[in-house]
DNA sequence: TTATTCGTCGAAAACGTTTTCGGTAAAATC
DNA sequence: GATTTTACCGAAAACGTTTTCGACGAATAA
């Protein structure tokens, strides 16, 4: 521990600490000559402010915290990547907890990034929560907060999100106006508004088109949206429905088990049974027959979210007024060969 | 900032601040009557310690750093996983940090760790990293690191690893015992071990079954080892070699651009060329044909080096003697398809 | 000349803990 | 009854900064 202390480097220049403080701190009191001595002796000694100090005399970490429902997912690592990017831009260091899809533990998380007096938190929250009194105690204790991606609409701090039903209606309509006719949703749980509103866009997308909506075409994927998911109600919707003409898939992973599925049992894609995805996960390129889907943008929602909060952060500390945005990120429909008849 | 402090619950009380800290820290010289009232007090108003003094006072932040080449991987995200899971079972929270593969923003990156005074440092190499002084200075300065998956062998620390050599060993032989006879090897870059490793097991297998070993059969993927490397390679290989019937590929990524390739050109797996990847990510049971591969224990990986990183942590806060250890993961062949001949 | 401003510096308090050390009263020992 | 032990408590220093406030000499203004 040969850490060198601001005083070592006050006494080894024959002045005070206080001095020393200030000429690092850009005080004007300070004459040009010992500042430039200060300097010098400092990078001399290498001179590292001892943050622990310095956090508890100006009560900021320059840290913030994050906290993803799962961090094994090609979205929410898209996601991290651009946090990381961005507070290593702002000079921020990031402390990362994963939920794991569980409200009591997105709760205890919130309360030890607040112990640990993180200068902010970004969340996108579990499936599982329905009750964001966790979140407005972080924000009353002055902690901003911004939502992304899983996001509650009645919490009043900033958000960053795609229009999932904007999205979601997109893709119904260009299933559509390819001609197909009887068009299943494999969605997600119940409570997160994204899978909700993805519905909601599949249901408007019909009926805006004088489709009839029938909820025995809407299967639930409430396991964890995820590949299984997708397999094991594939088995379902080909036995309960045989004219099935196309599939919008909540996730890629679910559109993924479809298409194992339906490879599987030799049902061609897309001439039988076109397959709809959400999200652009990389693998959509790799598997056959591609699939197509809506691009999310994980690296500008992450990027965006932390510029928002540590802009936030920054407006706290100089006591301004902060006004909360809601950011809404472009999607657009990849088209590949999954939808692709010929 | 309605943060209750220890001289707000010691004058609720009418006792001292040492008493009341003693009462919470288990010293034994304070009465069990004011212990208990201590306690009630400490629920009832709501007390949390203030970290930045206590990180102050005792010189550790119970806060580990991780430094990863890159966050989108299945592989890297699994290894995090492991780390969050056990880094929040011993109460530690973790930095992440992305090095990018830039050996630079790796070294940077390591004294931001270091002047964050974290408590250890858990790290896998970049790909550019052949020179390990910044690490060697992290345990000069008493900081533990535990190096996985791109370790260096000459650095003095402990290390946890799977038998790359071995495990590629396995792989090739595997080919071999299956009849395949002139088997390619697409390899990552020169520097990183686990690529060298490969390589090596590659090479050693052709050997001991006495098939001669043809440099021109090996083929750099330097880009980032992933899909387009493979997918460009594979196109140079069945232009150069019209014989091969097997590739050994360094990374399951590389062998998904490998198999999109001979899907494309109608070249049949495995019964014109057999593919074997490396890591068993997700996506090789999707794809077509299914991937054989290696099981590389990413989440494993993580919560042992964690393991290891939080006992040694305690070692030298206790100034016990830590011995270093180097874990190698058993890693085992996932047979499917792409290397199954009817 | 005296009064005021300016430029430069340092003493000291504060942030909230932890821990050492000594002190006092009651209990136990002689 | 005198001494020692035990049980319990608190004063104070320390961790390394940041920031307020006042001080002092020199330069300027009156």
């Amino acid at each position: 521990m040969n850490d060198t202390r601001l005083i070592d480097i006050a006494t080894a220049l024959g002045i005070s600490v206080t001095t020393v403080s200030k000429a690092l701190k850009g005080y004007t009191d300070v004459s040009e000559t010992t500042r430039a001595k200060v300097l010098e002796m400092v990078t001399s000694m290498n001179y590292k402010p001892n943050v622990n100090a310095v956090n508890l005399r100006t009560n900021e970490t320059k840290t913030i915290g994050v906290i993803i429902p799962t961090m094994v997912h090609h979205f929410f690592s898209s996601v991290l990547n651009g946090i990381l990017d961005e507070a290593e831009n702002r000079e921020y260091l990031v402390i990362i907890l994963q939920s794991n899809e569980k409200y009591e533990l997105e709760k205890k998380q919130i309360a030890l990034l607040l112990q640990k007096r993180v200068d902010g938190i970004l969340i996108s929250l579990s499936n599982e929560t329905d009750d964001f009194s966790h979140i407005n105690e972080a924000i009353k204790k002055n902690t901003p907060v911004v939502l992304f991606d899983k996001i509650a609409k009645l919490v009043n701090c900033s958000k960053v999100v795609i229009n999932d039903r904007k999205a979601a209606y997109d893709a119904v309509t260009y299933l559509i106006e390819k001609g197909y006719k009887k068009i299943a949703h494999f969605r997600g749980s119940y409570t997160p508004q994204n899978s909700i509103d993805r519905f909601l866009g599949y249901k408007k997308a019909l009926e805006d088109h004088n489709i009839p909506y029938d909820p025995s075409l809407v299967y639930l994927c409430d396991h964890n949206a995820d590949f299984e998911d997708g397999y094991a109600n594939a088995q379902k919707l080909v036995n309960d429905h045989k004219d099935v003409d196309a599939v919008f898939a909540v996730t890629d992973l679910v559109a993924i088990g479809i298409i194992k599925y339906l490879n599987e049992i030799q049902i061609k894609i897309p001439e039988q049974i076109a397959v709809f995805g959400f999200s652009n996960w990389f693998m959509s390129t790799v598997i056959s027959p591609k699939l197509t889907t809506i691009d999310q943008p994980g690296y500008d929602i992450g990027q965006r979210a932390a510029s928002i909060l540590i802009n936030e952060i920054a407006q706290i500390k100089e006591h301004l007024p902060v006004t909360h945005q809601t950011i809404e990120l472009p999607t657009h429909i990849i088209e590949r060969e999954s939808t692709l008849r010929s």
